[in-house]
RNA sequence: UCCCCUGUAGCUCAGCUGGUAGAGCGGGUGGCUGUUAACCACUAGGUCGGCAGUUCGAGUCUGUCCGGGGGAGCCA
């Protein structure tokens, strides 16, 4: 007999039909002539009961070793449950336990476990109910993106990881080289001696598919990229990570308009997904880690994002009676507290602001016919502030070879990028968003080292 | 990089103004014919993060180092 998953058993009618399953032993309760376990298989949030009479082969040899962790192999009859909690539950009439888990050092246990205490065994919290959720939701939304941007036409582009643009001006890279760190060839002026690294070059880790992205997109029209991104960062925040997860689309032919419109369908879309997908998780987060995450992902789904400039955004900052920490002026970056204030207290929406002073943008955003202003647009949302940025592209070489002087960028590494708007320009837009800051937002889970497997961040790796 | 908080049993935490350690869960043993973080009884388990200092006496006060958490900045 091949064995079920609980996912799929739990949504049979009991009718005493056999089954086998797999899976660990979350939680025994005994007593002196039968016992009763649940076992997770991971298929899905719930537990399967398993009921186990003192008169199943082996009981006294396996009994004890039914100890929160094992792994079992049962088979046994799925009837309906006696008891008040679960529609059905099984009659075992066979207990294997495959795997024993000792129990005076086993570090999980049927209890709640602080999130600090689980970062500690990032090998083991896979097994609690809050990072098979994790997990879970993790999965679908990777996959709502891909049917995403399929759905819309886009081609996925898997850019380089290892990188030549030097910083791209998004973030601290990490070098990458084979160069002896003891002993390090320098050249007659004293500096590292490149020439003899393996690419020739100074090289780092990825801190954005972008600028590739956008010589993709200017021959398939749409494309996006699901990759890892890696940024050297010294940032010890609930919403850091050295290494995770980014989303970048970029389509030729798109304005700023038609990027805001593709990333406010893009979340809807992926959220739906997730909610339609993984509905107990979703309750489970709603219930565990934050009231307020499904109220949340509604009033996204339900609204048309709000589309204004920085120069109103500001407008509206400075009639706040908010007492701000950092004060309102036209010219500054946003903090978070005027982010939150703007979507939690004036819209209680979603918010798209475009047109930024050029000053606090990247190189490479369009600039506006006021020549102060870019075409850059971020998505606002509550709780978590910007949760995408983008831009519609300076396409104007003489422009762009202006800003990027303005930024200090050595024109010489990005030629190619030049060559871009050389050879048959044509306007183009897009977008990034960080993965894992998505996920947060969707999960309602506080802090991002616990929404990504093995997280690495600063000083911890 | 800056600021704040914190470190007591395997885990979660209590320990008031200094008088040489407690609970729940987990572990072990025993009991219970249907449990639901099962319950009841008993039991084992801690140089109170390290080092120095103040004191007759330090988990409790001071300094310092190490670990953990949060906020700011940077950013996604």
């Amino acid at each position: 007999m091949n064995a079920s998953r609980i996912h799929d058993i739990l949504k049979l009618e009991p009718q005493e039909q056999g089954i086998r399953l797999n899976g660990w032993v979350r939680t025994k309760r005994e007593s002196k002539s039968f016992c009763f376990v649940e076992v997770n298989d991971g298929s899905c949030m719930k537990n399967l009961q398993v009921i186990i009479d003192a008169s199943v082969d082996g009981y006294t040899d396996f009994i004890g070793r039914l100890a929160t962790g094992a792994s079992v192999a049962i088979e046994g009859k799925l009837v309906p449950s006696q008891g008040k909690g679960q529609k059905s539950e099984v009659q075992a009439s066979m207990v294997e336990v495959v795997g024993d888990c000792p129990g005076d050092d086993y570090p999980l246990q049927k209890k709640h476990h602080s999130f600090e205490f689980l970062r500690t065994i990032p090998h083991l919290r896979p097994r609690t109910n809050t990072f098979g959720a994790v997990t879970r939701v993790r999965n679908a939304l990777s996959f709502a993106v891909h049917r995403f941007f399929q759905e819309q036409g886009f081609v996925l582009v898997h850019t380089p990881i290892i990188t030549t643009s030097d910083c791209e001006g998004a973030g601290q890279m990490f070098q990458v080289t084979t160069l002896p760190l003891d002993e390090i060839p320098k050249t007659p002026e004293g500096g590292v001696d490149y020439s003899r690294d393996f690419f020739l070059k100074r090289t780092g880790l990825t801190v954005s598919g972008q600028l590739e992205g956008e010589a993709y997109a200017c021959a398939l029209g749409r494309i996006y990229t699901f990759g890892p991104t890696f940024r050297a960062e010294h940032s010890n925040t609930v919403r850091h990570l050295s290494e995770f997860y980014m989303i970048e689309p970029e389509a030729a032919f798109f304005d700023i308009n038609d990027d805001m419109d593709l990333a406010e369908a893009f979340l809807k879309y992926v959220i739906r997904f997730v909610l339609d997908r993984c509905p107990e998780d979703m309750d489970f987060f709603n219930e565990r880690i934050d009231k307020t995450v499904l109220s949340t992902l509604d009033t996204i789904l339900s609204n048309r994002f709000v589309r204004m400039t920085y120069t109103e955004a500001i407008k509206e900052l400075e009639k706040a009676k908010a007492d701000f920490e950092f004060p309102v002026k036209w010219g500054i970056d946003l903090q978070a507290e005027h982010e939150k204030y703007l979507t939690e207290e004036v819209l209680r929406k979603p918010v798209i602001l475009t047109d930024y002073p050029r000053e606090i943008k990247a190189f490479y955003m369009k600039l506006n016919d006021d020549g102060k202003t870019v075409r850059a647009m971020d998505v606002l949302v509550g709780r978590l502030g910007e949760i995408i940025g983008g831009s519609e592209r300076e396409t104007n070489p003489d422009k762009l070879t202006a800003r990027m002087a303005e930024a200090g960028l050595n024109e010489e590494n990005y030629k190619w990028y030049l060559d871009l708007r050389r050879f048959g320009s044509a306007p183009h837009s897009g977008f990034g968003l960080g993965f894992e800051r998505l996920l947060l937002y969707i999960t309602g889970m506080k802090n991002i080292r616990d929404v990504i497997p093995f997280h690495r961040s600063y000083q911890e790796a």
